[in-house]
RNA sequence: UCCUCCUUAGCUCAGUUGGUUAGAGCACAUCACUGUUAAUGAUGGGGUCCUCCGUUCAAGUCGGAGAGGGGGAGCCA
């Protein structure tokens, strides 16, 4: 057998001196002819192996070099060194794997954020990007977790839709039709009925539609999965393919919505402050050094864990759209002229509307309900006893310093008459939609749920400032590299 | 897509009013040293100054176009 190494998180927390083990890892750093670096992902820490004097070839010690993989055999003993407090003293050293130290492209000292993006294979042997997607692996089970626990059925929806109503951007075509050439029908125009599925196909923008129709029998679901939006985007928030939860629960209405999604969002991030505190702290350090570097006015004045022990320990600020519009407009920052975009009730609020709430009014997340129906999607509630030309609709967007809009939900429209009205006004064709309006005719409930950005949730916790530093290999406007 | 900034060694960057052979730190190689903590010391190699066009006796430096990247905006999660 192999693989009979332990692991060097564990040898570090539980390993009793005079212990024979066996560590595979790469080499971080080579110092001084005998101490090695050796990291294999468990954990940021390195384990220290010492390759005392003489006792090693020279062939074998001039190919120990940043990057190269090494099976070493020693046993666990106390520190002669002050950095740590056990090390290995190797008996036997394999190397596994050369690594060219002319060529291997990381070394020993910082790198900007923007040269390891372009290195995305090899930028996972960083200690920010360890501890960044550790965390993102560890956000991942507690979403599974979390819904589990609540007796949640995980309902897969499909990556491949033929459904273009669910309005949430631009779509990427799927087809298996040529670009050049392709079949034309009388009327001159691409004859989907030769494609693969015989209709025209995209990737999915939302798996809401098809997880409302779970919800209608399994009373709650949950999805997590990759999402797919065609939108020419290009900033620090937005993905080409990302990964979104969106959970839909019947027999909620929008205040059982807005109570589950803020018991979420805080469970995660008490997952992570509790299951992979080094790494938080590791980013929390590293945020630090940054937050340095920034001009005073620009710098948060929170910490990394300060800021989501602050979430944890405090309720989400709920408030009516109304009611954020009266807010800005009573702002100093308002009087003042600071907002670049004009602010009167029956706008979508801008990103700086936003911020300002968020940031400079209540310095925590933010949930606010009760948009304009005018600027929300046709499937959310109408209110009842709107004034006339002010209706608005039971959404619910909720807000994180830093981020942005981090959820996006609704209660539904469960009345077929009021959901069919809306969808005419909005040029959405009812028979296309058939199969969802079933779910109103035939036994229809209040129901609710929402969409979680995954990303700007590993962004909120690891305190990264690019989502394309928190997705493996990122897709955005003109890259897919990988 | 719009606004704005950037592109010089493997990395991070300096480069004067346009001037002759383009620099530093780190990395890398060789040697020395040996309980180091991104080891240290000495020596050395390493450049399509993003690309193209233009202005000029002369362009890393000035102008135009293009490509790539960062930040901000819109769209949203």
């Amino acid at each position: 057998m192999f693989n009979q190494r332990i692991k060097i998180k564990q040898l570090l927390s539980a390993t009793p001196t005079g212990t024979e083990v066996v560590v595979m890892g790469w080499v971080r750093t080579f110092r001084n002819n005998q101490f090695i670096a050796l990291n294999d992902g468990s954990t940021n820490a390195n384990i220290q192996i010492v390759a005392s004097l003489g006792e090693f070839e020279d062939v074998i010690l001039k190919r120990i070099t940043t990057g190269a993989s090494l099976k070493i055999i020693g046993t666990v003993v106390e520190s002669l060194g002050k950095g740590q407090s056990v090390e290995v003293k190797a008996k036997t050293i394999e190397i596994l794997g050369d690594s060219d130290a002319e060529k291997f492209p990381l070394q020993p000292k910082k790198h900007s954020l923007e040269f390891l993006r372009e290195k995305a294979h090899l930028r996972f042997r960083t200690n920010t990007f360890g501890s960044v997607f550790r965390l993102r692996h560890a956000l991942a089970f507690a979403v599974h977790q979390f819904y589990n626990e609540r007796g949640f059925v995980y309902l897969h929806t499909p990556i491949i839709t033929s459904s273009d109503a669910e309005g949430a951007g631009e779509m990427f075509r799927v087809t298996t039709l040529p670009l050049e050439g392709a079949p034309k029908n009388e009327q001159g125009e691409i004859d989907y009925t030769q494609d693969f599925f015989g209709k025209g196909t995209n990737l999915t923008v939302s798996g809401q539609l098809e997880g409302e129709l779970g919800a209608m029998a399994f009373s709650e679901i949950y999805t997590f999965g990759p999402t797919f939006r065609a939108e020419n985007s290009n900033t620090t928030r937005h993905l080409a393919e990302f990964w979104m939860i969106e959970p839909e629960m019947a027999f909620y209405d929008i205040e059982d919505n807005m109570n589950l999604a803020e018991e979420f969002i805080k469970y995660l991030i008490n997952y992570a402050l509790k299951n992979n505190a080094d790494d938080i702290d590791f980013l929390d350090a590293r945020l630090a050094e940054e937050e340095k570097l920034l001009p005073t006015e620009k710098r948060s004045g929170f910490g990394l864990r300060e800021k989501l022990e602050l979430v944890v320990n405090n309720n989400f600020e709920r408030i009516t759209y109304t009611e954020a519009i009266d807010i800005l407009l009573n702002s100093n920052h308002y009087k003042k002229k600071k907002f670049q975009y004009e602010v009167k009730w029956g706008i979508d609020l801008q990103s700086e509307h936003e911020r300002y709430l968020v940031e400079q009014h209540f310095k925590k997340p933010v949930i606010v309900t009760g948009y304009p129906a005018a600027i929300k999607a046709f499937y959310m509630r109408m209110n009842d006893g709107c004034a006339p030309g002010k209706e608005t609709v039971a959404a619910m967007d909720i807000l994180a310093p830093g981020i942005g809009e981090i959820v996006g939900g609704s209660q539904r429209e469960e009345r077929l008459d009021k959901l069919e009205a809306r969808m005419n006004a909005m040029h959405i064709p009812l028979e296309d939609m058939s199969w969802y309006l079933d779910t109103r005719r035939f036994g229809t409930v209040p129901h609710a749920g929402f969409g979680l950005g995954f990303e700007r949730m590993i962004q909120f916790v690891t305190g990264m400032t690019n989502i394309r530093d928190v997705i493996p290999f990122a897709r955005t406007p003109k890259n897919c590299e990988y």
